[in-house]
RNA sequence: GGGGAUGUGGUGUAGAGGCCUAACAUGCAACCCUGUCAAGGUUGAGAUCGCGGGUUCGAAUCCCGUCAUCCCCGCCA
């Protein structure tokens, strides 16, 4: 009886607190939120104010003039802790508002935010955003758009592990270069150098020897001095790896359906956050437009005119006029191109094995940006020996690596989805820092 | 790594040798307005025009250097 007295005095003294996306289920209810001081509206005998929450905001209607006084002192983004009813109102944006609230600040705050977080869109020149990004980021707007990112790392994980794929976390500090580049930042490690890893690439393989299907959602670092909007120096890399393929098709078939999944996982997740920003999710027809490496360079002669056919490389205009391509004649936003020349990619990548010029490694064009690489590796110890000789690169740096191949792999091969490059399409953000959370590049190292 | 452009109140812009003691919008402050929803109105505070040097009677404006930012190419996710 007497623990049955001490809960009923609990429950009339902590009343649950609900979200603001939740007050149409609460009408007529006294209901607690807490949230930010989104904007304060003050006419002469009423005052509106703005609370936000991680999913949305609420009206509360303030027809005290002393509270109204009080609140008027406080600047955007203080804490607040409200209590009131919850009253069905046609007129209140999203037709449910709070009325008669009791208000605790939890924080009041000193200063006008830098930025106008409550206009729709936030009106700053992108340095300014990443500046103030603490501030930034609890813009709807730009919020939505790491809802989108989150979504895209469940539908990632999802689509795999149904798919028997295990998830590994690979170090970041490693002893040697992945592709033997100088792009690579080199740290203190005690009195030795290190590095910080490219790619999860070699300890994946590895890997495959155990898990045979194994992914990673994992940070990239690479040094490379360049100032584009498509690159930073740390990115997150969506990487995937699969044993017992017949060929490096298997691997682009299963890359389409991971993408499949992340955009639906997008659709039943993300939503609100979808349509906030106005994304249209891509078109990825079932099967996606595939050219050879040869094929593309003759396409881009014929599109554009330009004399390409000699070319070992596809250049960032020619990726462009692919995707127009894709998307006019296939009604497609993505282009698989695969077989470029053995020498241009890194050296586990498996040579075609009727044409050794050409490999089976291929790229993903999204909306005619290069969003992923694959392809299908080398899988025989002595192929890895013969691979790394004829580019110098000294077999002492890969040890490890090779212990792997001299113990037996199977055919394999993966991919390496870049995550803020796939929200910066799939967005049309011209520049990447725009779907990064804190951005580093060449000059920015803060927030 | 190579090339090009831009730096003006908290934010976004205008001004392109003297009209600038720097304008407009928004934010901020004060007041007014019974329902706003990017509220509206009146008044006010807020910028030594990125920094350093030079040309000129006179520089936000022209020149040089420097720093920062943005874009293109190369390379990549």
């Amino acid at each position: 009886m007497r623990r049955g007295a001490v809960f009923y005095v609990l429950e009339v003294l902590t009343v649950e607190r609900i979200w603001t996306t939740e007050l149409a289920d609460h009408v007529g209810e006294r209901v607690l939120l807490k949230g930010w001081l989104h904007r304060l509206r003050q006419l002469s005998h009423v005052t509106f104010l703005v609370l936000r929450d991680a999913q949305g905001t609420a009206q509360i209607v303030i027809d005290d003039t002393q509270l109204a006084a009080q609140l008027a002192a406080l600047q955007a983004e203080s804490l607040l802790s409200i209590q009131g009813e919850v009253v069905a109102e046609p007129q209140a944006p999203g037709g449910v508002e709070i009325h008669q609230p009791q208000i605790e600040v939890l924080v009041a705050v000193q200063e006008p935010p830098p930025l106008e977080l409550f206009r729709p869109t936030l009106k700053a020149q992108l340095p300014t955003i990443l500046d103030h990004a603490p501030v930034a980021l609890r813009h709807l707007r730009q919020r939505a758009i790491f809802q989108l990112s989150s979504a895209a790392m469940n539908g990632f994980r999802d689509t795999l592990r149904a798919r028997k794929f295990v998830e590994i976390q690979t170090p970041k500090i490693v002893g040697a270069a992945t592709e033997g580049g100088a792009n690579v930042f080199r740290i203190d490690y005690f009195d030795r150098s290190a590095y910080l890893s490219q790619s999860p690439q070699l300890y994946k393989q590895i890997m495959v020897g155990v898990f045979e299907r194994v992914f990673e959602v994992g940070p990239a670092f690479r040094a490379e001095p360049h100032d584009t909007p498509r690159h930073i120096n740390e990115f997150v890399s969506l990487d995937a790896e699969i044993g017992f393929i017949r060929d490096h098709f298997e691997v682009m078939a299963l890359l389409a359906e991971v993408l499949r999944g992340v955009f639906a996982t997008m659709q039943q997740e993300a939503e609100t956050a979808l349509a906030q920003l106005k994304v249209q999710l891509p078109m990825l027809p079932e099967t996606v437009p595939t050219l050879h490496f040869s094929e593309a360079l003759e396409l881009v002669a014929r599109e554009t005119g330009a004399d390409v056919t000699q070319a070992v490389d596809l250049s960032g205009a020619d990726e462009r006029v692919l995707g127009t391509w894709a998307l006019r004649e296939h009604n497609s936003d993505f282009v698989f191109v695969w077989g470029y020349p053995t020498q241009q990619r890194a050296f586990y990548t498996h040579p075609d094995p009727e044409r050794p010029f050409y490999s089976r490694g291929f790229d993903l064009i999204f909306r005619g940006l290069e969003l992923v690489s694959g392809a299908q590796r080398l899988h025989r110890y002595e192929e890895y020996l013969t691979a790394l000789a004829v580019r110098g690169m000294p077999t002492e740096s890969f040890v490890g690596y090779l212990e792997a191949f001299r113990h037996g792999m199977p055919p394999h091969g993966g991919f390496a989805i870049g995550l803020e490059r796939l929200l910066a399409r799939l967005i049309e953000a011209p520049n990447i820092r725009e779907t990064t959370l804190f951005p580093r590049d060449l000059t920015r190292l803060t927030p």
